[in-house]
DNA sequence: GAGCACTGC
């Protein structure tokens, strides 16, 4: 600890914090930032006068680095030094330095806007640009100009963005901190590879054969290139065993990764191996691999992304940033000095590489971040011209203010209405709090939070996906409820009153394949929005037993009533001849249902005309996914409004995003008419074969 | 009959 880099830098550090408000502290990798800013301010007497707060954007972060400050301190964690995050907070009336996520400190400001038992904020991490983040940055903008007498923040950064952050604080001072990582050789390829997938395994095998100890990292960009990666492997180092000196192990890493084989990645390393660790980003900053001395960055990542006017996201690969690849090539040098082989020439980098990753706010929908910042009811504060480090495009602002206009959280002037102001409280993108909202006034909010709960927690349930457990399912595994023919999220319901009637069993969990973990979750998720609800509940919480046929029917009815709702902006009409759809209330985007869902045609073989769904995500191709049935009669109510919608009154009437978007305004009525109206002849018979042709393409 | 990178309240 004595020897961290940041200590000698206190004093530079103190000055600056004493003479400015805000400082940005550049430090990289092993200065020991995370760990000793908190007690430098300690220290000096900073929390006297109240809370040290550090925000991180992920919980294990926040929970180990405040396990190591309070061992440091020689403190019980939760005394002095604590932490919060989701479902759990360990701080007392002692805390003096609290670490815990931003999401955490942004559900904090919500009731306390000043934020005044904090001394001190620090954003940890800031570089990494979270959503969250960037929203409390600009809050803190505002915050500091309001208690600058008896409130500092300090924020951590990259430096390729740290200049940035100090010109968005009026020029506040950079304190540049060395970090303590060895030297790291970057080799650069002299070309493009034709396949990263194969100049990886030449590479991976060169460093094998040629190099000295160490294990080996590999960036790729999903789980079916490492599962490919991972094969060719194995296949090729068992032939090299001959000439090679030492033995080899290769494993996947990703985020769905069973526990057993995590413990394998982490575990300790049999002597005279070298690993093969084949990762997503994971391993670029959630999990750090030991021993770890040789890296090989492909230059991509997977990445999603969310179109404001289609209303879609997509997942794509593409090139990372400068930081990015900066990040992957320090995991080389956390032990010994490392070498990164970079799949891509050096020009390539140089001339291609954004400096730094598009922020998630420019990446993603903003309907929950806009709802937020509405409900905190700060006079000074306009939404539009809420000063982000990076604003998002008008044209998102805009989609978000349509969503939130739609599912009643705002009024026509752009205004939070009552119903908003709850649905900001819960911990749930807005179309499930405005159909727990919803589901309360008919009867069925048990059922809801049910449903809202399932879906926060909805990839994690589904087991990783590998041919052995395809194989193992035919056999011995029982079939799940199919959602009585109302689709994914009347699923959803039954499978966790089923979990309940089994008394929260894990062997149950194991007999349906579903993963433990997730559905543990759904049930920490369920209690909190179940705490959160309690106050305005009009009919009972609890997971709803023992109810006969005919009152489930009548409690799914309900339930999708509330689901169509809550999910105004998420609807899609059959088209007549075929079963793909087309969504409404955005740009009409032609899609199918996703070939997971629980929905199949009926006897007709016909899927039902209308559906809500939760996600639509382009992927090979645009698919709906999570679907459920819903009638005609709620939808026409919601397709008036969305006529009706006026975005420059949405946006206050205020001139400074129309002037930029007059095509767009128009557009919004223009669009709604394709759907509503009967298309031109010519356009009509072009649609009808782009339909009947993605439908073909559909069905093989 | 296709597939989902990673976080967080």
């Amino acid at each position: 600890m004595a020897d961290l880099p940041i200590l000698q830098f206190e004093e530079t550090i103190m000055k600056a914090v004493e003479e400015n408000t805000v400082v940005v502290i550049i430090g990289e990798t092993g200065s020991g930032k995370s760990t000793q800013l908190s007690q430098i301010l300690h220290r000096r007497g900073y929390t006297k006068s109240g809370i040290v707060g550090v925000t991180q954007p992920r919980r294990v972060a926040a929970v180990s680095v405040a396990r190591r400050v309070s061992q440091e301190l020689g403190v019980r964690l939760g005394d002095e030094v604590g932490y919060a995050i989701r479902f759990e907070d360990r701080t007392s009336e002692r805390t003096r330095i609290k670490y815990l996520t931003d999401g955490v400190l942004l559900r904090e400001s919500l009731s306390n806007p000043e934020l005044d038992q904090y001394s001190v904020v620090i954003l940890d991490e800031a570089h990494e640009r979270s959503l969250n983040t960037d929203i409390l940055l600009g809050l803190m903008k505002r915050l500091v100009k309001r208690r600058a007498s008896n409130f500092k923040v300090l924020i951590t950064s990259a430096t390729l963005d740290g200049e940035k952050v100090s010109q968005f604080f009026s020029e506040c001072p950079v304190v540049r901190v060395p970090g303590k990582l060895f030297p790291v050789e970057i080799v650069y390829s002299h070309e493009r590879p034709i396949s990263y997938l194969e100049s990886s395994l030449a590479t991976a095998l060169d460093i094998h054969m040629k190099e000295g100890e160490g294990d080996v990292l590999i960036f790729m960009t999903g789980q079916d290139d490492i599962d490919k990666l991972v094969s060719k492997l194995e296949d090729r180092v068992r032939s090299l065993e001959e000439g090679s000196c030492m033995d080899a192990i290769i494993l996947p890493l990703h985020g769905s990764l069973q526990p057993e084989m995590q413990v394998r990645v982490f575990g300790p390393r049999p002597p005279n191996c070298r690993r093969f660790i084949v990762a997503t980003n994971i391993a670029e900053t959630s999990l750090t691999v030991d021993g770890v001395v040789y890296v090989i960055d492909s230059g991509y990542v997977k990445q999603r992304q969310y179109n404001p006017s289609t209303g879609m996201y997509s997942l794509d690969v593409v090139q990372i940033s400068k930081v990015q690849a900066h990040q992957r090539a320090g995991r080389a040098g956390r032990t010994r000095p490392g070498k990164c082989y970079r799949l891509y020439p050096s020009a390539v980098y140089e001339d291609e590489f954004l400096d730094v990753t598009i922020p998630e706010i420019q990446r993603s929908s903003l309907a929950g971040s806009v709802l937020y910042l509405k409900s905190l009811d700060l006079p000074d504060i306009d939404i539009l011209k809420f000063d982000f480090l990076d604003s998002p495009s008008p044209e998102s602002l805009q989609d978000a203010l349509k969503q939130l206009y739609l599912i009643d959280a705002i009024d026509e002037n752009g205004l939070i209405t009552r119903i908003g102001k709850t649905m900001a409280e819960l911990p749930l993108e807005p179309s499930l709090s405005r159909t727990l909202m919803e589901a309360n006034e008919h009867g069925c909010l048990s059922q809801a939070l049910t449903v809202a709960a399932m879906l926060s927690a909805e990839t994690t349930l589904l087991p990783s996906r590998s041919k052995n457990t395809e194989k193992k399912r035919k056999h011995d595994y029982l079939d799940l409820p199919d959602g009585s023919g109302w689709g994914d999220h009347i699923q959803l319901l039954q499978i966790y009153e089923c979990w309940h009637q089994a008394n929260y069993d894990i062997d149950w969990c194991k007999d349906y394949q579903l993963q433990v973990r997730g559905m543990k979750f759904v049930k920490d998720v369920r209690r909190q929005l179940s705490q959160i609800m309690q106050k305005i509940a009009k009919g009972p919480l609890d997971v709803q037993t023992s109810r006969r046929w005919k009152e489930s029917q009548q409690d799914y009815h309900n339930l999708r009533r509330a689901l169509c709702v809550g999910y105004a902006n998420q609807l899609a009409e059959r088209m007549v001849y075929h079963n793909g759809y087309r969504t409404l209330g955005f740009k009409p985007q032609v899609v199918q249902v996703h070939p997971s869902s629980v929905l199949k045609p009926d006897d007709e073989g016909k899927l039902p005309d209308y559906v809500v769904y939760q996600e639509l995500i382009a992927t090979s191709r645009p698919y709906l996914r999570t679907v459920c049935a819903v009638n005609i009669a709620w939808v026409t109510p919601i397709l008036d409004k969305v006529n009706k919608i006026n975005i420059n009154k949405l946006s206050g009437g205020i001139g400074r995003i129309e002037e930029h978007t007059e095509e767009n305004m128009s557009d919004v009525p223009k669009t709604e008419n394709v759907v509503a109206a009967i298309p031109d002849d010519h356009e009509s018979k072009i649609q009808a074969a782009r339909e009947r042709f993605l439908a073909r393409k559909g069905k093989k």
